[in-house]
RNA sequence: GCGCCUGUAGCUCAGUCGGAUAGAGCAACUGCCUUCUAAGCAGUGGGUCAGGGGUUCGAAUCCCUUCAGGCGCGCCA
């Protein structure tokens, strides 16, 4: 059931009433049983615009409504609502139609083939993914599994940052780090990184080149050192990102941006705008006339560019791939620094409605109730591997993905190890994996599996079985809502709910038995649940298995 | 000081472009495995939606304000 198809049957009869200029028309779903499958408030919101009681109003709707044979009842409730409720006919159909198309059936081509580019992760390649990454990267995952089934073609990617101060420090650490292994003295770097995976590199270096660059500055060495450790990092979180269960199509490396004189390019476009002067020895950006509040320093008083200056190169190159629509998936702690960027894109011509940034708050992370110390330069800091060994890629997943990006997440680890066992991901997979398994124990029993989709399922007419189908229904709504709204959660809980309406079900009533054509409608019953419990995880990144 | 986010059951969180009696999981307590998977089911208890004021037929939801927590306000990235 689309929401749409709905809105227009109460658009037609409102037209008969006379109304011209009507306000959208407001679907939603009764959390109340009793008032219907499906609400609208049109009444209410008409109340005003015709000066008629709302009752009055909503009794002309329904009256005015031609045909309405999906429908058993249609009801008018409370101050004005409109309550339906979906008849038996009508439900045996759509769940037919959901068993012979499958996953088409339950999505809907909102995004016609647009083009949506979403950035994620993009960690610096200066040490392991932390949860905080693991956050991002099982949102925008999921955002972007659900943006594809929606239509949309979606383009993955992360920025490597591997230019710049941080990789620089990075190979300084590392180079420090080969000198004292080899017994030199050198000082570690104030700021250098200290964790144990900066020995590491710096100790295979030394196997696989001895005392080659003991001798060395570290000016002379620098590419070498920068490069290798950059490079053996960035392949660990590919390593982690794949036993996440998260991927991507492309990886912009920023130094690339430099190569191939796309920030040369940035900076001359905006020269020739006008969005640039001098001052102080430094050139700046005029992002105040976009509503920034302050100018922005692109190139240092020492002739060097800013983290700034590649990012305004990195989104020229993003706009230049004439994306329709641009997402950019950032922790919070980065919030200030959206307006300035929506300064480039609209300095560069574009409407900064262009890129969307999705803002995903901090994950603390506890241990038994106390705070872990997280601090990357400190070497102080519990990885996402570790985190995705000790409770489970899915389970990690899952955590994330029952709350809004926007709400800051405590994340205990002895809580989710404890509550792994418990956690409702299980609770999800388990009603898939039953069902699966009652298949097989229906083949066991020479029960013609493959006719299942011309059940009659017009057989069904036990209370868990029409709560069941009609929860069914309403996935495509959900679907709608969490794509236009761009929040993967939704997903999450409605398989919750709908695991939630299947596993009592399955414990009140036998769906294999000596009569045959119950069996076979109750079958196809449970396959239409299986095939939404596998689109829901399959959206959310997460494996829908056969048996546990 | 200014800006952004958050505050809902003991805990972790949904519900927030205004809708009907505020929900789920965990934890607690009582029951249910010789029959398709007990990672399950049935049941019980649990709330000043942070506080105050306002807007209206109607507010957890919108506005104002106070309090509490997080984050940000670099010629760092």
């Amino acid at each position: 059931m689309r929401k749409k198809v709905v809105a227009k049957i109460i658009e037609d009869a409102a037209k008969l009433l006379g109304v011209e200029a009507l306000p959208p028309v407001e679907i939603e779903i009764p959390r109340n049983e009793q008032f219907g499958d499906i609400s609208a408030t049109a009444a209410l919101t008409l109340a005003g615009i015709l000066k008629k009681p709302p009752r009055k109003i909503a009794e002309e709707i329904v009256d005015s409504i031609r045909d309405k044979s999906q429908f058993e009842k249609i009801e008018v409730a409370g101050p004005g609502f409109i309550n339906f409720t979906f008849s038996k006919e009508y439900l045996a159909s759509e769940i037919r139609q959901l068993l012979k198309q499958g996953k088409k059936f339950l999505r809907e081509d909102i995004g016609q083939g647009k083009k949506v580019q979403i950035e994620f992760v993009s960690a610096n390649p200066t040490g392991p993914l932390h949860l905080g990454h693991g956050r991002g990267g099982a949102t925008g995952e999921a955002l972007a599994n659900l943006l594809m089934a929606a239509g949309y073609r979606v383009e993955r990617e992360y920025y490597v940052n591997d230019a710049g101060r941080q990789v620089k420090l990075l190979g300084l650490s590392v180079f420090a780090r080969y000198q004292q292994h080899l017994g030199a003295e050198y000082p570690f770097p104030e700021e250098g990184y200290r964790g144990g995976y900066i020995e590491d590199i710096a100790q295979e270096i030394v196997r696989l080149h001895g005392k080659d660059f003991l001798q060395a500055s570290f000016t002379s060495a620098e590419d070498f050192f920068t490069g290798y450790a950059y490079e053996k990092i960035l392949q660990g979180i590919k390593d982690d990102l794949r036993d996440f269960g998260i991927s991507f199509d492309t990886w912009q490396s920023e130094r690339e941006l430099f190569t191939e004189g796309v920030v040369a390019k940035s900076i001359a476009e905006l020269n020739e705008k006008g969005f640039l002067y001098e001052q102080d020895g430094a050139i700046w950006f005029k992002a105040t006339a976009f509503g920034d509040e302050k100018d922005r320093v692109i190139i240092k008083q020492d002739g060097e560019y800013t983290y700034f200056t590649s990012d305004i190169a990195y989104h020229r190159g993003k706009l230049e791939k004439r994306f329709d629509e641009l997402i950019d998936i950032w922790g919070a702690d980065h919030h200030g620094y959206i307006p300035r960027i929506h300064a480039v894109i609209e300095a560069l011509g574009h409407p900064k409605e262009k890129l969307k940034v999705l803002l995903v708050q901090m994950v603390t992370l506890l241990r038994g109730g106390k705070p872990v110390q997280m601090s990357k330069r400190a070497g102080e800091f519990v990885t996402l591997r570790e985190v995705i060994d000790e409770v489970g890629a899915d389970t990690t997943k899952f955590i994330f993905l029952t709350r809004r990006p926007d709400s800051q997440l405590e994340f205990d680890l002895e809580v989710a190890k404890a509550q792994s066992a418990e956690n409702p991901v299980f609770y999800v997979q388990y009603a898939h994996a039953r069902i699966n398994s009652i298949f097989l124990h229906a083949r066991d029993q020479g029960i013609a599996v493959e006719n299942i989709p011309d059940a009659k399922l017009e057989l069904l007419s036990q209370p868990e079985e029409i709560r069941i189908m009609k929860k069914l229904l309403l996935y495509p709504m959900v679907f709608e809502g969490a794509v236009s709204a761009h929040e993967p959660h939704r997903i999450t809980f409605y398989i919750q709910e709908l695991a939630g309406f299947f596993h009592p079900y399955y414990n009140k009533h036998r769906i294999v038995t000596e009569d045959i054509p119950l069996t076979a409608a109750r079958l196809a019953l449970c396959d239409a649940v299986s095939i939404v419990l596998r689109e829901g995880l399959e959206i959310l990144g997460m494996k829908a298995p056969e048996k546990m």
